[in-house]
DNA sequence: GCATTATTATACCGGTCGGTACATAATGTC
DNA sequence: GACATTATGTACCGACCGGTATAATAATGC
């Protein structure tokens, strides 16, 4: 055990409770002094902690993406005995709810904080990640999307890629009508017409 | 003629620069200062022209909507007899060559605005402003499909507030796309694969 | 010419921003 | 218990925030 004082709070809780008010209110739109007031703490524990903001946000960011996001990519993949489209069905009804949820901000962390990106208002460390990020969720979805072609459940006349950034925009989207108090019902009537542009066999 | 100095700068040339300001940095990511930095104006000249911060930017938001969005709206019912999937794709590719112009901010400002909205990095009037801005859109896109499904060259099991929604969300999504630095091809075929979606009578 | 009116530039307002110095309190090792 | 180590609360830093008072400047009507 290492000598000194105890931290009086529960890191990884605190780290849950910052994501959201970054989530509530963006990278810029989010002060200190709201972060420690949530968070019930003062700042120096905050800067030694997290570091800084920036420091802190990115935190944030990785913890939204690896602990809420993350998970439903399995979605795509398993159970591998279902329907393709039902399986992105069931993945895209995985972001609605996250979007969607009583208990946290509504919209999506990670479109919020693209938009923000590429300006003087938020640090470039941070806009490359957020690239990083987009890059890696749609190769993902370009591999499932390919491996079904090679099933052949899917025709293969449009590019996987093509497929995977198609569903992702629909997904960006829906963040957007979330933040704007969509109901879960029309964002999932939403997700049934794009699952339909889906090119399948039987065509 | 009204007594008085002049102003020394052309007002609606500083509408439009302080629109592009607040496009390329968000609401809460622009100061003050930056837009009289830009505007080559002081501060006295900016509150006297606009109001404030908040009403400069609601008026900057309405000319963004009416000088760059609306007009593109016309493309959904010009020219009546070209079929309505190639209308549809003239409005989104209008809509592409804004988000991802060469001389303007990357994505939609109207996106960016949505993203900021309803929280307390943004004033409510100006999230309540967003929200009608959007009904409205809706509304329009609504009836174009409407009166497409009573022409019969769209059959009818689909709501068109649904289909109308799914169109908008493609391009919700196609903004954070731009913004991420999407090519103007990609952005193309993306929209591509959204149109054939579309329940066209002769499925 | 002269009062009136509007815009300009400067300089400043209280408040908040992100971040930290400092002293104190609590834990471990020896 | 002495001591090193770590976290805490307070109080503060310079910089910038949105916004304005004041006075000089330029245009008008009469």
């Amino acid at each position: 055990m290492k000598a000194g004082r105890k931290r009086a709070f529960v890191k990884s809780d605190a780290l849950d409770k910052a994501m959201r008010v970054f989530w509530e209110n963006g990278y810029s739109g989010t002060s200190v002094s709201d972060l420690t007031e949530v968070l019930g703490i003062n700042k120096p524990s905050l800067y030694a902690a997290f570091g800084n903001k920036e420091q802190l946000f990115a935190t944030a960011l990785e913890h939204y993406m690896s602990h809420y996001g993350a998970p439903l990519m399995e979605r795509l993949t398993n159970p591998a005995e279902t329907p393709f489209a039902e399986r992105v069905r069931a993945y895209m009804l995985g972001i609605i709810d996250l979007i969607n949820g009583n208990d946290s901000p509504k919209g999506c962390l990670f479109v919020k904080s693209c938009c923000e990106a590429g300006s003087s208002a938020m640090p470039e460390n941070i806009s490359l990640s957020l690239q990083e990020m987009r890059q890696v969720n749609a190769l993902l979805l370009t591999k499932a999307v390919q491996a079904e072609q090679k099933r052949g459940h899917l025709h293969k006349t449009t590019k996987p890629r093509d497929i995977a950034e198609y569903l992702l925009s629909v997904l960006y989207g829906l963040s957007v009508l979330a933040r704007q108090g969509k109901s879960h019902r029309e964002l999932v009537r939403i997700v049934d017409i794009a699952i339909k542009a889906l090119p399948t066999s039987q065509e």
